[in-house]
DNA sequence: ATGCAAATGCGAACTATTCTCAAATACATC
DNA sequence: GATGTATTTGAGAATAGTTCGCATTTGCAT
């Protein structure tokens, strides 16, 4: 995963706001995170390059980035949100309302339907995201079983 | 928009659950209402017909008809949840992220590319929801106005 | 180098949502 | 139609994610 930050920094400019030191922080844990974080994950991780970190600022960060398209807010469970950044393969997110597993598809169709959307309604994407909520195959298999 | 509380009877049965007066109106409720509703929504319309309604069955009856697959869960905004009965005219949200405005979009082209997903991925989906957050025309005119 | 608006940290505050538990009730069975 | 029981409900307390207030610090334009 090559360097985020500086590319962070150039959307913030953008928006009036300056690179600071936590932003970046929570830009790089973002970039080396495989899949997405909470809040709280990202906290964890910044007190350990930078014990003065704060939650509130984490939140604050994560809001900014997030008007910026640089990161993207799931709402993968009713706990809390998480977090992941916002690259350009936009894919979907497959979420079992039995056993919460979280499946992660790419999706090109997903993508080039937004597209088509956005010019349609004349609406600058920055930010795409599919939930399709059901129940995997696993807990169908559970299920029939004690019926 | 015909009377949803025959079919979401059969739901909650195949989930051994009760059909009781609340989550009749809370069914109810939501097919008489246009758009999506907060949960607070549903309470204040439910206790205009049943003073004895409580938001804790509201919160409850909501989250049984999410797993039930008869009501979506959308998450318009970072301060609740909003909800809707889950139609299979599966359409998007555009989200502002300036003035949160939400723009309602219909769109086969996303209901079919959660169809092929489904079937690839060996998932039955309940529910298909599309969130492209970005800047509405409005916002992005204003926007250039005060460069 | 300087000034000031923007950002931070800390803890308190807020608020959406869930939990607890006794009382009420749907509905399968007889 | 009556009965038994597991489910559901109401009310308020509890929880937890997120934001706020404000004094202090700091990025960065000049």
């Amino acid at each position: 995963m090559e360097d985020q930050v500086p590319l962070s920094e150039r959307y913030l400019k953008t928006m009036g706001r300056r690179m600071t030191p936590q932003r970046r922080l929570v830009v790089d844990i973002l970039s080396q995170a495989e899949g997405h974080l909470d809040a709280t994950d990202i906290y964890e991780r910044g007190r350990r390059q930078d014990a003065r970190l704060s939650l509130a600022t984490v939140y604050r960060t994560l809001n900014i980035l997030k008007e910026a398209g640089v990161v993207r807010e799931l709402h993968l469970d009713d706990e809390h949100h998480h977090y992941e950044l916002d690259h350009q393969d936009k894919h979907s997110h497959l979420i079992c309302l039995s056993c919460g597993r979280v499946i992660e598809v790419d999706s090109t169709a997903f993508a080039e339907a937004a597209e088509t959307i956005g010019q349609l309604y004349d609406f600058r994407i920055a930010s795409a995201h599919v939930e399709l909520t059901g129940y995997c195959a696993d807990c169908r298999r559970k299920q029939e079983m004690t019926d």
